[in-house]
DNA sequence: TTGTAGGCGTTATCAG
DNA sequence: CTGATAACGCCTACAA
């Protein structure tokens, strides 16, 4: 009936509790014949450890470090700190501990530099945000060379060898764009928007674009001419000019999809410029993109849910640390799609 | 640095650990001194007991009882069952267990008999889904008379009082159904069809009816006539006909909005009719509809995470019972839309 | 190589 | 009413 214990083990197994720690833990000096013995009882029993006694009785803190953009240079950022914070409300209790570093993707170094107070801080395992794709992999490298585990989010990259990957499938999303846009019933032309600081996110945007045209394709139809245009600086005195010159190149635009979370700075524009008749779908439900999707500039938007990325990969890194579980290599999270009508419905939930 | 523990406030006070247990648990049977002495110390530190601890030391269970439908009389159903299972895989190391006792809606007495055994069974804390509203009136009155924690899921009836409620917003999500069908530029007749046995679930249903009919109504237009259609009983043989019935009635309809699950029996139809150009949404990612979004019969699905629900509610039953933790009266979970190009990220994930 | 004792923070029990 | 003490199951350390 009740759960059973190492001293019941010890006790069918005609050997001390401290020998079946020593087999269960593989800690080493066992007799061949005590082995024997605890292992045939392990074999005939299903022994589940208490992690409320080992947690409490070990009362070992395990420091995790997550490496990631600063908020300040785009607001994107922000979902992943809460979900952090709300990890380290949950795990708390067994000892985990999260501290995090930011850098900015903008400046030279600065990667490098946080890097640097990472390894130096000796973490028991690290959460990275690898948007920095050579900077990452030589850092994940180092990581491995201490033996620390890395789990990333976010950004997926093959070479870099994270114990755990935890994101989206950018292509399905592109594609579900795609079905969002036309089945609005569009013709005419569809401009593919990417607005980004760098190139850096290129793959990322790419992966995006090739899903969205995919699915265009495979509707193999003439009504819609599909384009992509690209605007690198947000921040710039001149991006309404620059949106205007977009649309007076392609003026028979009935929608557009924004590849990254700055959905708001084209409803922006629209709504300035009286324009109601395009459709407008973007990412990521952030604070600027919310007035647009209530007033309708922004049609839809396609949520990745970051928060949720974050605080489960500090999850993973605890079932990883501290009860020694299998966790999985790769996990996308659902792609949520967010209107005006179950907006509300997601800002209340946490 | 460290936490603050029993023995540290003990000793502060100068008392007994056992003393600072009584005042802190109000078990009574302390002098007024020493009550004093301790609650001087506690108002000015911030005490947090280790839960860890406190759960292995009194190795207590707690029984948490469910009670919700029969899963052969509604696949609606198996959502749930799931949402328990995991919860108990979660919260099994706290102690709490779940015993599941389901009942046939169809079947006179069969909850009144469940009911009974539910009470028998003496648990500490009761999950409910409160599809037979004075049938569960009753029986949530018994649970207070026996100060048995009563938590509602997915059903909300304000009188039943239950110590908290977990849903969705089904006023809203009519109006998520009408944005989700205008958005593609119906005109013509919408059909709001209710499929359900019985007339028990009459105010879910016509919650969402009415939203929808709202959010119809504030766009203010003549294009689209709404009108609403009852079949009673899905496993009628005569079902197929009465659909057919339907659409000859209203032979201009180019939407079905259908409030239940089982927009899959109106796909199912259309398939076989070979009519794809009518706009159909539904409710529930359930296995049924599962292939008719795939072939794009049912165009999009709001998905209540009823699977979610019923973890939450076990959720807050361990939150209250075990960490005497205040939790919320009322919880809405998100509405999730479901299109095909989003359908496996949500079926990857669990 | 093996067994045992002490402790993690809390709760429950039982003498004083 | 109060204080000491033995569990809860596991881990670490130390002694045999």
């Amino acid at each position: 009936m009740k759960n059973i214990r190492i001293k019941d083990i010890a006790q069918m197994a005609k050997v001390s509790m401290g020998t079946v720690d020593r087999v269960i833990h593989k800690r080493g000096k066992v007799s061949e014949a005590a082995y024997g013995k605890v292992m045939k009882v392990l074999d005939q029993i299903d022994y589940k450890p208490n992690l409320i006694a080992k947690t409490l009785s070990s009362s070992k803190t395990y420091q995790i470090a997550t490496l990631m953009p600063d908020v300040r240079h785009d607001p994107f950022w922000q979902e992943p700190v809460e979900g952090l914070a709300k990890a380290e409300r949950e795990f708390g209790q067994f000892g985990v501990q999260v501290h995090t570093f930011f850098f900015n993707p903008m400046e030279d170094d600065s990667f490098e530099k946080m890097a640097r107070e990472v390894l130096q801080s000796e973490p028991d395992g690290v959460l990275l945000a690898p948007i920095l794709r050579d900077e990452a992999l030589a850092f994940a490298a180092q990581c491995q060379a201490n033996n620390i585990p890395v789990v990333c989010f976010n950004t997926f990259i093959e070479a870099l060898q994270p114990v755990s990957f935890i994101g989206q499938d950018l292509h399905q999303s592109g594609r579900l764009a795609a079905e969002l846009i036309t089945s609005r019933g569009s013709c005419g032309t569809i401009i593919i928007l990417h607005i980004a600081e760098k190139a850096q996110n290129s793959v990322h945007l790419y992966e995006k674009e090739q899903g969205f045209r995919e699915f265009i394709k495979e509707m193999n139809t003439t009504a819609m001419q599909v384009v992509t245009y690209e605007i690198e600086s947000p921040l710039h005195p001149d991006f309404g000019e620059m949106v205007d010159g977009m649309f007076q190149q392609f003026p028979d635009t009935q929608a557009v999809f924004v590849t990254t979370s700055r959905a708001y700075n084209i409803a922006g524009y629209l709504e300035k410029a009286g324009r109601t008749n395009i459709t407008l779908v973007g990412y990521d439900l952030i604070e600027a993109n919310i007035p647009f999707i209530e007033r309708k500039y922004i049609n839809a938007i396609i949520h990745q849910n970051v928060q949720q990325q974050s605080f489960l990969g500090i999850s993973y890194l605890t079932d990883l640390l501290v009860f020694k579980k299998e966790i999985p290599y790769r996990r996308n999270l659902p792609l949520h799609i967010i209107m005006r009508e179950n907006l509300n419905s997601y800002l209340q939930d946490h």
